[in-house]
DNA sequence: CCTCCACTGGAAGATCGGGAAG
DNA sequence: CTTCCCGATCTTCCAGTGGAGG
């Protein structure tokens, strides 16, 4: 059933784009000067998850490096790496292969020093997820480095300029601006099509059965790819040579918990207490929650750190809390 | 309406762990 | 070995906020 796993794969670029011509071309030509050695426009892409900003990003920036021979590219995803110390690691990695990756510590801005040092090849990077920076002012430093082209990735415009200073917001609001909206039921249809003539074996799903998948996805391609990878799976398993259409429906609810268990195992021991509490009661008030968590914990911390947590937690859409001050209360959902 | 106080999240400083320097 | 320095984590303190309950 399966041919190539990893083009069901959540980080997969593919080879074509067989949608978002026109964000892809908006993007390259913000990326143009780069083919004669200048540094490009930034470039700001916005947009839900699951549409497209990732994969385009990378597409275009693979698509220079491989017609440009001198240029550097790096993709660094702020949600991993999202200290000032990390972000500004991983992009010394792009460029220095001779750093030492064992190095814990540094001397102060040695990082900075070393990247404004720097004189070559044009160097691209993609800043995903870029409104997860701890410390957003690394934007402005990285912004007056010479030859550093930015891509960066956000969900929402405004959130992101909210936690921006106003030097950086006056400089930044030149740069280009990409949206990307949800996909279409056939947009998604499109994609889940290429990916099976990839991924697949001839035959194994209906179109029919695709326009089921994207109708559950709701315009999220991540979540549409991640049911397709599931459902072979089943199916493979089951010893079926198709698909059909009660492995989808099995597989919709499946899909989705995956995503969720893969977020989380990203929690350490603390948090996953403090998940356990919330999905054990679905609605907690904080004094509640903050009390049994005390009892669970063999070492309990503060309960500032464990707002830190309940931070954290939110941002992996595990839980979710509503209503302000005294009204909130934290939801598992 | 007003007051109270539970709750949040920023700031500053302490502590930890690991690596480098002496 | 000790001392110093770093980033990361955690605690302590606290100002600001707005819903609950008089």
């Amino acid at each position: 059933m399966i041919r190539d796993a990893r083009v069901l794969q959540p980080e997969f670029v593919p080879r074509d784009i067989v949608h978002r011509t026109q964000e892809v071309n908006t993007l390259s030509n913000a990326l143009e000067p780069v083919m004669e050695g200048n540094a490009g426009e930034t470039a700001f892409l916005y947009g839900p998850s699951g549409t497209g900003k990732t994969c385009i990003a990378q597409f275009v920036a693979e698509r220079l490096r491989e017609n440009v021979i001198d240029i550097n590219y790096q993709y660094v995803n702020c949600w991993e790496d999202y200290s000032r110390f990390k972000t500004l690691y991983r992009i010394l990695e792009g460029i220095d292969r001779t750093l030492d990756i064992h190095r814990q510590s540094t001397p102060k801005d040695e990082l900075l020093e070393r990247l404004h040092a720097h004189e070559g090849a044009p160097y691209v990077i993609i800043l995903d997820e870029v409104d997860q920076l701890e410390d957003k002012s690394v934007l402005y430093e990285l912004y007056r480095t010479r030859g550093l082209t930015m891509v960066l990735i956000a969900n929402q415009e405004t959130e992101l300029f909210a936690s921006l200073n106003e030097r950086l917001t006056s400089r930044l609001r030149t740069a280009i601006r990409i949206d990307f909206d949800r996909y279409s039921v056939e947009e998604l249809v499109a994609i889940l099509e290429d990916r099976v003539r990839w991924g697949l074996r001839e035959d194994t799903v209906t179109d029919g059965q695709l326009e089921l998948i994207a109708d559950a996805a709701a315009g999220d391609a991540r979540v549409g790819i991640e049911v397709l990878r599931v459902a072979a799976r089943r199916a493979t398993q089951q010893g079926l040579d198709t698909i059909s259409d009660e492995v989808i429906e099995t597989s919709v609810s499946e899909a989705k918990s995956e995503i969720r268990q893969r977020n989380v195992e990203k929690l350490i021991e603390e948090q996953r207490i403090l998940y356990e509490i919330i999905t054990e009661e679905q609605e907690i008030a904080p004094s509640d929650l903050y009390e049994q968590y005390r009892e669970r914990a063999e070492e309990p911390k503060s309960d500032r750190m464990v707002r830190n947590y309940l931070q954290k937690m939110q941002r992996y859409n595990l839980i979710k809390a509503t209503g302000e001050n005294r009204g909130r209360t934290y939801v598992a959902l």
